[in-house]
Formats: C-alpha cells, sequence, structure tokens
DNA sequence: AAGTGGTCTAGACCACTTT
DNA sequence: AAGTGGTCTAGACCACTTC
C-alpha cells in the first residue's frame, strides 16, 4: 500500500527549474523538507510503521519522494528532536514508542529529593464509563455528555502513596479498557495506550498549581486533610494535536519535587 | 580568559588536537561542526560578541575556521536550537539577549488562568549583601561563607501581589547591585544581569513543590497563613554550565498557574 | 561485504534585508 | 546590487551494525 505522493511543488530545486515566482499570487509555500516531513508524519499517524518499527531508510524515502537525501534527512532531522522517531546510526531510524526507558520519566516528572527515581506501584481505585462533563469535553474536543472513560488511580512510591489521579480517556477511542488490564499491567499507562489502542501520546501541555487536600484525596494518601498538594492538570496529545487524554494529579510533594528545565 | 579571541583563525593551534580533519580514528574524537561550535561559544563567553550583536556571518566564520559553510551552518543550527543565538534571514546572525520580548516568558512561567500574560510589577523588599549559608553555596559552587547578594522581592500581577522571591546571587560577579537600581529597572532582572553586570543567563533547572505559607510569607502576599503556595526552587547557570544564581520563588495560583510543555 | 545513519564538502539557487 | 541566512542537490567518506 505504498502511496505514491503527489508531485511536490518545489519552489527551489536546481537542474528542473519548477521554481516560479511569476505568479500573481503565491500564498503558501513550505519548504521541500517540510513537505517529505508532512508526509513521514502522515505514515506515523496512519499507522504504515507503528512505535517500535523501522521506517525505510533515508536512501529509500529519498528514491520514493524523489528528492535528495539530504532533504529527507532535514525532515527526519526535526521528526527526531521532537522525539517522534529515534536515530540509531548502523541501524536505522526507529518509531518512538513508550516501551523503553529512554521515554519513561519524559512524562513522569515527580523526582525524589534525595537517590534515584523509581517506578511507581499502580493502584487502580476505579474505572467507569460516564459522560463527559463540559470542562473535560472541551479540554477532549468531544461534545459534552460523550461517552468517556474515568480511571482514578493512586501511585505507590517505596511504599509511600504519593499520586492521586484521575483520568478522563475519549470513550470512542478506549473502547473496553477495564480496570482489570489497568491493574496487570506493567509500566507506563500511554505504553499500554500505545499498544492495546493504538494511540501513541506524542506530546502534553500541563497547569501546575499548590491546593489544600480535600477530605477524600487526603483518604487516599493517607496524609491529614488540608495538606499541601501540587495539582498537575495535564492534556496529551496523539499525532496531529488531537486531544486523547484529560489527567488530574495530586502529587505529595513531601521528599518529592516535580523537575523542570528551562532553556 | 588569557585565550586570544581574535586568533582562532589559525587552524594549527585551535582547539588544541582538534587539528587535521581526515584524522585516523583517534581516542577522542569530536565532529567538526561540535568544534566549530565549541570556538563560537568560547566567542560568546568571552564577550567577543555581546548579547543582541552580530556575529560574523556563516561565509566569514567558515573561512576563518577553514571549513566548508555547512559545516558553519550546522554548529549555529545548535547553537540556534539551544537559544544561544537568533537566526534573522537577510540579516545575519545575532547573539541572544534578554531584552527581547521573546525571551521574556521563557523564565516566566505564571500565566493568569484567563486572559492575556502581563508584565509584573517589582517590588524590592530588602537587599543585603550576607555570607553564603552552606546550602546555597553548594549550589553556586562556591564556597560556604563566601560573599553573596540576598534580594527580597514581590511581584504584582494586575494589583495582587503573587509571586514572592528571594534570590542569592554570587557577590564576586554582582559587586555594586543596590536596591535602587533593582527597584527602577523597568523589565526582567535577566536583562539587568546581562547589561550590567555581563552575566547572560542561559537555562536553569527548576524544582517544584507544594507548602503551606508561614506568617512572613502570608503577610508579604496579603494572604492568610496555610494558603497553599507553589514554591519554585531554581539555579540558574550562563555559559559553561556555571550557577550565578539561586532563586525560590512562592507562588500564588489562585488565577494563576505555572504552565509547562512536556514533549 | 553491505547497509545504515553521521559528517563534510562544493556549488547552485531562493527569500529576505539593506544599500 | 550586494550580502545574509534558507533550501536543495550530489558526491565522498566515516562509524556503526549486521550478515
Amino acid at each position: 500500500m505504498s502511496s505514491i505522493p503527489s508531485h511536490l511543488a518545489s519552489p527551489g530545486g536546481s537542474g528542473a527549474g519548477a521554481g516560479n515566482l511569476s505568479g500573481a499570487s503565491s500564498p503558501t509555500f513550505s519548504p521541500l523538507y517540510q513537505q517529505i516531513k508532512a508526509l513521514i508524519l502522515h505514515g506515523l499517524q496512519s499507522g504504515e510503521w507503528k512505535p517500535g518499527e523501522l521506517i525505510p531508510s533515508e536512501i529509500e524515502l529519498a528514491a520514493r519522494f524523489k528528492v535528495s537525501q539530504g532533504t529527507v534527512r532535514k525532515a527526519i532531522d526535526e521528526l527526531a528532536a521532537e522525539n517522534l522517531v529515534v536515530r540509531r546510526q548502523g541501524k536505522g531510524t526507529f518509531v518512538a514508542t513508550h516501551h523503553e526507558e529512554r521515554a519513561h520519566f519524559r512524562f513522569l516528572r515527580l523526582m525524589p529529593d534525595v537517590g534515584e527515581p523509581h517506578n511507581p506501584e499502580n493502584h487502580i481505585v476505579e474505572v467507569k464509563r460516564l459522560r463527559a462533563p463540559a470542562d473535560v469535553a472541551r479540554l477532549l474536543d468531544i461534545k459534552s455528555g460523550d461517552s468517556v472513560i474515568f480511571i482514578k488511580r493512586v501511585q505507590v512510591f517505596e511504599g509511600a502513596p504519593t499520586i492521586l489521579e484521575e483520568l478522563w480517556l475519549p470513550g470512542a477511542i478506549f473502547k473496553g479498557l477495564t480496570a482489570e488490564r489497568l491493574a496487570e499491567y506493567k509500566g507506563p499507562m500511554y505504553g499500554l495506550f500505545e499498544t492495546e489502542f493504538g494511540t501513541h501520546m506524542i506530546r502534553a501541555t500541563e497547569k501546575l498549581r499548590a491546593v489544600s487536600a480535600d477530605q477524600a484525596q487526603a483518604q487516599l494518601l493517607n496524609v491529614s486533610i488540608d495538606t499541601p498538594l501540587l495539582s498537575v492538570e495535564r492534556v496529551s496529545f496523539t499525532y496531529g494535536d488531537k486531544p486523547v487524554e484529560v489527567r488530574r494529579g495530586w502529587y505529595l510533594t513531601e521528599g518529592h519535587h516535580y523537575r523542570n528545565e528551562l532553556s
């Protein structure tokens, strides 16, 4: 099912001079490598190459798209910079996956104040289907009242309950997700989403606040009411900037902190 | 500091071991463009080109370093990706500066929940010299007891006190910094550091926690005691990963949030 | 030995800015 | 018109991995 891309309208390019400026209005150009990038992105989005798999070599892509290897290289360079693919010298270029040590801590920012980061235990508190509240629906870009999966869980670090999270997932995508499947799954939840539901998270936005633990939160985290908690509201996106998860977390930050790098 | 920046041109001695290009495999090698990047970085660090200034063109740098323009380009690409320089087509490549709208919100992550971000008013509470406590000294990579400048300030957004900050700066670098100068200065403090003290921040690490306001903090922020505050501990670095600021902030997050992008 | 990504070069042309 | 960064090409060679 190799889709031969339609002709790329290249403004530049040496040799065959296709570059035209004489047209009255040239509203949009994009560089050739951006068009190539979009084509590769489409291959990722459509599932032509799945997470963990090898994509065609630069030379092969260059031949397929009828451009030079250097142009393919620049396209892949950007995809690699965005963590969508991973280059491995001598082996090839792979679709990024959450089933890697490398990706584990990209979305888990809570670190122990001393010592090495550890993988949390996962305690599922509740899983149910319900109709999306207005605020969640807006964030997920679905209609208010559409079916969503609601998950409540507690993550335990070294025996201490530390993170309480509530997740809302679009029911249309995550149909069939059960508490049992979640409970038995080892590793990051994004790995499960990727493997079982074909939905690969690529980026997220977060809003952080300091709040006081209410009665229910205090009980689940085994602290007293009004303990300060770090509130983290996350919206995660898959290819095409499509939102696929709303996650509200409350982090206990005694002995842990949320790390961030500014550059 | 004792090197002569203007004679980077001769390839013979530059880089100490970076001499030949066609070199056989040696224990340590770095790609040419990384060596060029290091040389340009040295020009930035040594003050040969100051923030806001134009650096030599790619062609000129290529001639100076005796490499191709493409190699210089790749070196500058990385520097631009790290926000150390800014490329402007048709004009040239400029040293990054904090005196730009563009940079203003790179280190100010607190955003209003609704509406556009606004520039805060700056209220200096206290400025004094003192001896570095052990924890601050460790973070600043100086000796405990060395002179540091201590600054306490409150930032006011739209009339509401929102951020309380305490800064520790190495006395050796920020000699002569006074409350008056701070109070009268408009714009981001990093702009002042850059212009008046020749110290340009390039990156920072932060640790975030949720805490309860103590008596003094509550009073300065005009909230009741035990109000949850977002605690932000920042260490800022200049060229060469040298720490030059420790900043401890307490953010009021009612009506504001700390935004973060994960990718 | 063959295939992959990584580096480096040289040259061409384009888009943008200033002179 | 001249200079700058931006794009694109073609070819060479290197380093790493696998066969």
